[in-house]
DNA sequence: ACGAAAGTGTTAAAGCGTTCACAATCTCGT
DNA sequence: ACGAGATTGTGAACGCTTTAACACTTTCGT
């Protein structure tokens, strides 16, 4: 909430939304409380981490009892800001971009993608999921109040567009593009490479064997 | 290559896949040398991490000359086990499946997918970008010599999609869903939470200001 | 009203990953 | 053939994250 929150480390500040989403899961459930072993199971991090995570933010929790659902969920309302929308603008309406636009990402979110720009004329002028399509010529002219941009657009264009987005003011970018966009350091912007995930992932199975017994993550 | 690889760190292996495109890029552009200062620039990774993270493989480089470039690229060939393909199957033909079917993930890639499954039956027997759909009740029909699923199916069905892949023998999991699923612990589930991510880029936003110069990231 | 069971909050330690900083080595132009 | 300049590979320091472990507090069934 205030500025001493700039203390809790990222790696935390990362599982938050993930504990929101499950506690307000097990509110909606009618579930009164939980225990971070509880926790723990569903959203697959570490007890102590989880305890830990939450110590961040005070005492939170009752000894011998666990977390009032109810408590918890609305301190995190609280932490996550819920209540204030984060707009959202979606550059390049292709197969990524589409399948975003037609999620609804307001669901248990504070975000709401507002506008969306393409390049392609058949394109501008319709709506994909509730969203209006631009033309990247007018980007400038839409960006009013918008502080995120998803960036589907294919790499080349990816850091034009992005210099596109600085200038208009924008906040953070999540990028979906191979490309590694250079921007100013004012500007947060947060990789999501999926072919390098999957990569990833075969690397990992092919060099790091796992066991062969119980169930884990 | 060899057992020995068990020691390289989870977070090089993870930026393996990132350095072979950029090398690969590279190659194609003719370029034959590189130094770490350069790549850092293009990659976004400190120059120091990724001498570090190439001196896991031996010594690559020549001091005073930086990397060659054609070394280089034929060592991520065979390190990644660009050579051989793994065969993967996708669960879910929905929005983001399709962006992925539609997607060619071959490129400069070891890995292909096979086939895909869903429920509704209009889709059955359907091509999406050059993969037949399967009904998902035929599931273990057509796993044969597949080794990695991606799963984009509602998050309600996830576990028991899981479950049937496990039963099938699968290796490995990229799971889009908000579910955390359960899986034995030989089997290595990676989580790709979309909605978590830009929930995460805006938490970051509003609590962890960022310098007001320069470029960076 | 009591004692066993449950479960937090936190101290301390271990584990992991990044970055600094520089000796060692090689390059390349003159 | 040489010396200035470039650039690696790595020891050591650092900082961040996870995990173990347990004292302490509260619950709850009897
Ligand atoms: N689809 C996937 O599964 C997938 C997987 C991994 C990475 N990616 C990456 O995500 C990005 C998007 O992928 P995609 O499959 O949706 O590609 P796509 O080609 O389907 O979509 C790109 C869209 O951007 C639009 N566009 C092109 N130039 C533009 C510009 N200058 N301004 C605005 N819009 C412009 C195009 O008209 C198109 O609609 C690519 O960079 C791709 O590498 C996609
Ligand atoms: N689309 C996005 O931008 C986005 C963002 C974040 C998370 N996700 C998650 O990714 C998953 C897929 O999202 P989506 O937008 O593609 O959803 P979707 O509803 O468009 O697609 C789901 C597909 O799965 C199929 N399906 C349903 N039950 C099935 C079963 N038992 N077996 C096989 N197939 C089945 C459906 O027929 C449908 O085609 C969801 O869990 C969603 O929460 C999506």
């Amino acid at each position: 909430m205030d500025i001493e929150n700039a203390k809790i480390p990222q790696a935390t500040a990362k599982r938050l939304p993930l504990y929101y989403r499950f506690i307000n899961n097990l509110h909606s459930q009618g579930k009164m409380r939980v225990s971070s072993k509880e926790l723990s199971e569903a959203v697959k991090v570490d007890s102590a981490t989880i305890r830990r995570d939450f110590s961040y933010f005070g005492a939170l929790g009752k000894k011998g009892y666990g977390y009032n659902v109810e408590y918890l969920l609305s301190f995190f309302r609280k932490t996550l800001d819920q209540d204030e929308t984060t707009s959202v603008a979606l550059i390049g309406v292709g197969n990524l971009g589409t399948a975003f636009l037609n999620y609804n990402f307001m669901k248990n979110n504070n975000t709401k993608i507002e506008v969306a720009f393409d390049a392609r004329d058949e394109r501008i002028g319709q709506k994909v999921g509730g969203v209006p399509i631009k033309h990247i010529d007018d980007l400038e002219k839409h960006m009013e109040g918008i502080s995120v941009a998803i960036l589907t657009v294919p790499s080349s264009a990816a850091q034009g567009i992005a210099d596109r987005l600085v200038e208009a003011g924008i906040s953070g970018v999540l990028n979906f593009t191979p490309a590694r966009i250079t921007v100013p350091s004012s500007v947060r912007v947060h990789h999501i490479d999926l072919a390098v995930e999957l990569q990833a992932l075969v690397y990992f199975l092919k060099h790091y064997p796992l066991d062969e017994e119980e169930d884990s993550q």
